[in-house]
DNA sequence: AATGCCGGGTT
DNA sequence: AACCCGGCATT
């Protein structure tokens, strides 16, 4: 490391003259070739920040390497590590990773960029896109996916449904027609085209049976494009995307009833792969995928698996899965002096009624007052271990922008009595969440540690009798006032350093204009080490005090 | 000597 | 503004 920058030091021409070491294969001086070292600082250096985080995931090394290439590379003619090592990298990474989508909004070449599905998937879609749509269509159609087909499609459908089934027929037959050209058989024509209507929708895997017998399948259709539909919204907007993720609440959503599991469910794998369509950098949504995409995962197990893997490494985010095993919902009543823990909503909602509402009689009959009353627990086994990292899978992104938004925790949520229980109980978690996920999803293992003792994870224990109330409350302050000194948003310098300050402020007021005192934590050099000075925080790497681990 | 980082220069 | 580094204070 220190060679490398000793060598791009001297490269640059030395600026001290004096010690610097003469650079190894080059004649430091005189005719020196005009580098074209004013064309190199933007772009590759961007580039290389661009980079180092996702190859952070696969290693030290590489990004080492890389960060070298990237800065010898400046003082040189571009014979080989930039313009062609930058394309053979990303190249290489997407090999690797299946894909990356970082900056995937960066490059608009829809096509190029589609194929999130990793490297196994583009071969079949491009069949399936194709001339064979016949044969592998069954096997495709459960993993290729395209969301604007299926908003073209849904659209289509809904803006000229009275042909749409004629032209399903045609579909179907013209995908008959190849492999066996025979007399239609209309019967099983209908059939299949209920199968290609499925397709379409990459609604369910093969092995999930569509009943042909049902009559209207044109109802039907009409029931799954709402329910679509609904979803469509649900997944657009980041904020509502709660519901789906509870499967025991009482209240789950009437479109559900309506449509067949396989229609949920597979809207909820749609609106997990829509990301990679609607360009969304940040994350696809896992916790819908994570109940939802996996039953009709392991029907077909060749590709599934490693696909999520692919993302979650990705998205360099805790495994989402991960919540399904070691997530135990408890709910908790709320009221003063109760506490009483149980297993399911329907329970603590009956023992709310009963025990504080005092409506006995009425057991059947809620009208949602008693989802004031209780709260929901995630227990996560892995929590203890984790720290607040187990909580992380509830809901990735998209709150990592701006945290600290919502300043009225338990106040609000008391009061307005309209609000949808579930909503209403999703958020304390799911916002709470992305604070912890950001803490794990940015650095190390160090820095997740020290949020752990942190009061709402101090709270966090499965009988804490002092739980519910006060445990809400610690995410969002924690959140806007940084307890947590380990973590900053990328976007954060300036915000952190009133803090720091602020906290200095008091005591040393004495030495204002001097130095102030100097910090006894961990610093990114210390951490890291001189080696891996790629993984400092800037300010560190340029010699300012650290921001990372702040005092 | 190693480290942390301020102040200031350069791009 | 981002980047970089001399040089000083502290450990």
């Amino acid at each position: 490391m220190q060679a490398r920058r000793l060598a791009k030091r001297s490269s640059l021409g030395g600026r001290r003259g004096g010690p610097a070491l003469p650079p190894p294969g080059r004649a430091p001086e005189g005719g020196r070739p005009p580098p074209p070292r004013s064309a190199g600082p933007g772009p590759p250096r961007a580039a290389g920040a661009a980079l180092s985080p996702a190859l952070l995931l696969l290693g030290g090394e590489d990004e080492e390497e890389e960060g070298a290439g990237l800065r010898r590379g400046r003082g040189r003619p571009p014979e080989r590590p930039r313009g062609g090592a930058e394309d053979g990298d990303e190249d290489e990474d997407d090999e690797e990773e299946g894909v990356i989508e970082a900056d995937g909004d960066e490059d608009e070449d829809g096509e190029e960029r589609f194929p999130p599905p990793g490297p196994g998937r583009a071969v079949p879609r491009g069949l399936a896109r194709g001339a064979g749509k016949v044969g592998s269509i069954k096997r495709d159609m459960t993993f290729t996916f395209h969301p604007e087909d299926l908003k073209r499609d849904s659209s289509k459908k809904l803006s000229h449904q009275p042909w749409f089934p004629l032209a399903m027929e045609e579909d179907g037959k013209a995908a008959d027609s190849r492999p066996a050209p025979r007399a239609p058989d209309h019967d099983r024509d209908s059939a299949r085209s209920v199968c290609l209507l499925e397709q379409k929708r990459k609604v369910v895997s093969s092995s999930i049976d569509v009943p042909p017998a049902r009559k209207s399948s044109e109802e039907l259709d009409m029931d799954k494009v709402t329910a679509a539909m609904v979803l469509t919204s649900l997944s657009t907007s980041p904020l509502v995307r709660s519901p789906p993720v509870r499967p025991n609440e009482s209240m789950s959503g009437s479109w559900k009833e309506g449509g067949a599991p396989s229609s949920s469910c597979s809207s909820g794998y749609w609106s997990w792969s829509a990301p990679s369509d609607q360009s969304n950098p940040s994350t696809p949504s896992p916790p819908l995928s994570a109940d939802c995409a996996k039953p009709f995962r392991s029907p077909a197990p060749d590709d599934g698996i490693d696909e999520a893997e692919a993302s979650s490494l990705l998205f360099d985010e805790p495994i989402p899965r991960k919540r399904k095993n070691s997530m135990k919902v408890m709910f908790k009543c709320l009221w003063k002096n109760c506490g009483k823990v149980l297993s399911t909503a329907a329970g603590i909602q009956k023992h709310i009624r009963g025990v504080h509402l005092g409506r006995v009689g009425e057991s059947d009959y809620s009208d949602g007052e008693e989802d004031f009353y209780y709260t929901e627990i995630k227990l996560n086994t892995d929590a203890v271990a984790d720290g607040l990292g187990g909580l992380a899978p509830a809901s990735p992104s998209q709150s990592l922008a701006s945290p600290p938004t919502f300043p009225i925790p338990d106040s609000s949520r008391t009061e307005s009595p309209g609000a949808k229980a579930e909503t209403k109980l999703m958020t304390p978690l799911s916002r709470s969440a992305p604070t912890t996920l950001y803490l794990v999803h940015t650095d190390h293992a160090y820095q997740a540690t020290p949020p752990v003792t942190i009061p709402g994870s101090a709270k966090f224990t499965p009988n804490g009798s002092s739980f519910s109330v006060s445990w809400q409350s610690p995410p969002v302050t924690f959140t806007g006032i940084p307890v947590s000194p380990t973590h900053q948003p990328p976007g954060g310098p300036g915000e952190q350093r009133q803090h720091g300050p602020a906290a200095l402020s008091s005591p040393p007021r004495v030495t204002v204009g001097l130095r102030k005192p100097r910090g006894e934590g961990k610093k990114c050099r210390k951490v890291y080490g001189m080696e891996n000075r790629d993984l400092w925080c800037t300010a560190c790497r340029w010699k300012k005090a650290c921001q990372r681990f702040l005092d």
